[in-house]
DNA sequence: TATTAAATCGAATTAAATTCTGTTTTTGGC
DNA sequence: GCCAAAAACAGAATTTAATTCGATTTAATA
């Protein structure tokens, strides 16, 4: 078995993940108090979860409202390249405003989630640079009028 | 004009939550000596855009691998009730493995993105939870694939 | 069971968070 | 432009947390 890396995760790491997912400021001393154990201990496992990449970013969420990004899209493409190709996916995922790229099934062969600041900006962006990624067939862009909810929060298990 | 909270941010709320956006973790003294400004006056400023809902919330970002959550799904939905109700739209947001739920414009009233250990235990859900929830007359799934890039950062303007 | 590795603790040290007071800067009337 | 009030900020003092490291316990394994 190449590249199997077994990740393992215990009862206490689920915890401290569920911690952090909520309040990744949460210090290692309230941790520590919340799981029984010493600072040290839980700073050494903090820092294994980070190295073994399941911690993978701290983030603050910031309300889009605050800097005026009103307009959130989603973008269905047909590239002529197919999914396998890496080519058309790695210069969507270098524009700053898309969100998300993924490879889905069907008849469609990306789904590009984009924030900007109104309508006119995501214009602006789909012309300057999707006309310039070569292998794009076609788009099909779906426009959100509300967001009820938005997170990224995993439902973690108990053990 | 009722409840416009004008949301004012200048360089310096601006430089702050770029640095936190990208490592929520980062420490007041390190934003401070990067500002050049007192670690006092950094935590104000922090706490003021916590207070004012600019910075939402502080997450960690754990690999869904790590914890087996193999497959994401988005499921456009119509519902009888239509994008102005809020009955159907709570009930979706209540389930956990729900992570987002978008009104959006065209045909279809609803957005959800959903994540779940495997295609069988997103069929349960949808069995258990969806039946639950009037007014929805009918669902398409969207299965990804492959996920080439997932973040929630926004673009944060220089001024 | 003996051996090794991993996990944890706890004390000591270093660093940061937080509080508070005084000062400066900004803002908004007039 | 000037004044008063409010906001922003600095800096020192205090409290709290992070980090380090050696000793100890626990777990894994041969």
């Amino acid at each position: 078995m190449i590249n199997e890396t077994e990740i393992v995760l215990d009862k206490t790491d689920l915890h401290i993940l569920r911690l952090m997912q909520d309040n990744a400021r949460i210090s290692n001393a309230d941790m520590a108090r919340e799981l029984g154990m010493a600072p040290s201990g839980i700073l050494e496992r903090v820092k294994k979860l980070e190295q073994k990449n399941v911690i993978q970013q701290y983030n603050a969420r910031i309300n889009p409202v605050a800097l005026q990004q009103k307009m959130l899209a989603f973008i269905f493409m047909k590239a002529a390249d197919g999914p396998g190709s890496d080519e058309t996916t790695q210069k969507l995922a270098l524009i700053p405003e898309v969100q998300e790229v993924h490879h889905i099934a069907g008849d469609d062969c990306y789904l590009v989630k984009i924030r900007t600041y109104d309508s006119a900006s995501l214009m602006h962006l789909m012309r300057t640079h999707f006309t310039k990624i070569p292998h794009i067939l076609s788009t099909r862009t779906t426009i959100v009028l509300e967001t009820v909810k938005e997170q990224q929060q995993l439902v973690i298990p108990e053990k």
